[in-house]
DNA sequence: AACAAGTATGTCGATGTTGACATAGCTGTC
DNA sequence: GACAGCTATGTCAACATCGACATACTTGTT
């Protein structure tokens, strides 16, 4: 389970799911990693739909353009925590974060 | 907004919402302790339900006993990946987190 | 092909989080 | 009141995550 590798895979284009059984993933390791990619995915997606750019984000949320890039790529280097922090900062509501947890990521269309 | 200070107020008794506004929480800081206090909850609930002491628990989730009691304390220094991760490990599905992302925190009885 | 606007990636010092250990508190039982 | 079983709290070295900065990549415009 090495992240680097996890994280090349997924930008090689493993963002749908199907990871999960081709690295030695767990099912609980693999459910974390598909609620990152969701919420990642809802953060870009509310960006979009607000038409902002990284940096407009950044300034709302009290980070930076390259961070918010991070966010939205799922960078290993990136936490729950903040993505969800992030969410809520940008408005969403709790049920919205339940939503993306409980849902598995697809593109999602502006 | 001082941790410590906070954590105190959750001990004495402010379990149940409504130190939002007695601090001068943002909604989405609010929201997230909220959503940490029901994490936490749910992870003792988890725990009560199958009988497990707190030692049980941290053998099965590969931490220790002293973390899994923070962890159900919604301690500042757990985040709320660790308490996800945990309940996963602990068999629960997506869902189940996303449920207790969207609920409000409630006192679990067995 | 230079430029602009936006996004991605690498790096870093500062801060947060982690499991582990020690130890204190709490509730029974003898 | 000593002991046992369980939970809570404090501390710490190792590691993860953070915002920030620099810089590369991508795409469209002239």
């Amino acid at each position: 389970m090495d992240k680097a590798t996890k994280k090349k895979l997924e930008a090689a284009g493993w963002e749908t799911g199907s990871a999960q059984d081709f690295l030695g993933l767990t099912d609980a390791e693999a459910a974390f990693v598909d609620m990152k990619l969701a919420l990642a995915a809802d953060l870009r997606a509310r960006r979009l739909e607000r038409h902002l750019n990284q940096t407009q984000v950044a300034r709302l949320i009290g980070s930076s353009q390259s961070r918010v890039a991070k966010m939205e790529a799922a960078d290993p280097s990136v936490s729950v925590d903040l993505l969800i922090r992030s969410l809520l900062k940008l408005g969403a509501e709790r049920q919205d974060v339940a939503r993306a947890v409980a849902t598995s990521a697809q593109a999602a269309s502006t």
